[in-house]
DNA sequence: CTCAGATTTCCTGCTT
DNA sequence: TAAGCAGGAAATCTGA
């Protein structure tokens, strides 16, 4: 059943236009990141149909070809496949044109990429073969998403290698070394569409414990300049709103491995016909998953929250929900919890005030404040990072 | 395996 | 009355 609901959460997002879809707490267009036109074009919903169901643009574009945008999602991906430390990177760098990369020799990569650099220059090779040959994998891919969906299911992943590696020579990105989770990841990545996590964002943690508002990642792309690739970061393709056919989804915890259960206190039963839920729960939910930092990165690119949240006086830090239940929907579709609630999302917020991550604002209703232990808000802060 | 950190979930009571 | 807010308590998961 678990993959059953993995599959329909694929097929969810396919056939949904994330969010256009008419919900009560989430209008249409909101969250439509794709308004950022000149920004870094993040897939967005809109665009989920089509990219969902296959390879993402990068990867099924000559790399001579590849817009500025493009190579920034590259290095991006190849940068969380490494969790290399994205904040070595010289942003300048990351924003070529395809063109120009395709020129540049080995060591040129390395000096510009440090270590990356040789990663970079082969999956470059590889995708500059691979797009000028063929489009069998691509074939192959549509078809498995398409027709074959039921592959994708969790524990169907494994097979996946052997049979999109099959075909060979050009077939593939950065398939010069197939490790298994290579492979496996580089798939999975083009089933679910690059998009801020595939930018770098899980390459480090954040958390306030580790990391001041002068360190850590400060060249990290579009969104929090400190974010050094938090996983915190808006994963923009993994989200959606729920819309009324979504229930389905509902993940709950319904399909743990034996033995194990969801996280948090057990949920009581009673939410209705929310059985048929669940999308696996993320294995490793990684560290760097902080909802401080969720909210800072929807709050530090308004023109991507469209509506979700809004600065009330962004020198001080405060800021208010405008749309509570769509943000914690959203923070719940990141930590693949569709159960999440404002009211859950408010008392993790809680928490942050012991930690001094947020402030208490008083008598106001969904405004908060970030604390001293926060970063990455701050006007100096943010928009270092292009 | 243990432990700490970071939630997640539930609950009660209070406030707006 | 509903929606939020405050916290306590319990439970889980991950990483060290």
């Amino acid at each position: 059943m678990s993959a059953t609901c993995e599959l329909s959460s694929i097929l969810t997002k396919a056939n949904h236009a994330m969010y256009q879809i008419s919900d009560p707490g989430q209008p249409a267009g909101s969250l439509s990141l794709g308004d950022s036109k000149d920004s870094l074009q993040l897939l967005t919903s809109a665009q989920l149909p089509a990219e969902l169901l296959g390879p993402c643009k990068w990867y099924n574009t000559d790399p001579q070809f590849w817009s500025k945008q493009n190579v920034l999602e590259w290095i991006s991906y190849h940068v969380e496949e490494t969790k290399f430390d994205a904040s070595t990177l010289n942003m300048a760098y990351c924003t070529l044109e395809g063109s120009v990369l395709c020129q540049m020799s080995r060591d040129t990569m390395l000096s510009m990429f440090g270590p990356l650099g040789d990663r970079l220059y082969h999956s470059l090779q590889d995708l500059k073969a691979k797009n000028s040959v063929d489009d069998i994998t691509n074939d192959i891919l549509n078809t498995l998403f398409t027709d074959l969906p039921e592959i994708f299911a969790e524990d169907t992943y494994n097979l996946l290698p052997t049979v999109v590696v099959a075909p060979g020579p050009g077939c593939g990105t950065d398939f010069s070394k197939p490790t298994s989770r290579d492979v496996q990841s580089e798939l999975k990545m083009m089933g679910e569409l690059p998009s801020w996590s595939d930018l770098g964002y899980e390459s480090g943690p954040t958390s306030p414990d580790s990391l001041d508002s002068s360190s850590a990642g400060m060249q990290n792309f579009p969104s929090s300049p400190d974010s050094g690739g938090s996983d915190s970061e808006l994963d923009f393709s993994e989200m959606r709103l729920p819309s009324a056919t979504d229930s389905y989804q509902e993940p709950g915890r319904a399909e743990l491995k034996p033995g194990k259960r969801g996280r948090g206190r057990p949920r009581k039963l009673s939410r209705g016909a929310e059985d048929c839920m669940d999308t696996k729960k993320s294995k490793h939910a990684p560290r760097g998953t902080h909802l401080w930092e969720f909210i800072r990165d929807i709050l530090i690119h308004p023109e991507l929250n469209n509506g979700l949240m809004k600065w009330e006086d962004r020198r001080e830090g405060v800021f208010k929900f405008l749309k509570s239940e769509a943000v914690a929907q959203l923070w719940g579709q990141k930590k693949k919890n569709s159960s999440m609630t404002y009211e859950k999302l408010s008392r993790a917020m809680r928490y942050y005030y012991k930690r001094e991550i947020l402030e208490r604002v008083d008598g106001r209703r969904l405004v908060y404040k970030f604390g001293k232990n926060s970063s990455g808000w701050k006007v100096g802060e943010v928009g270092l990072g292009m």
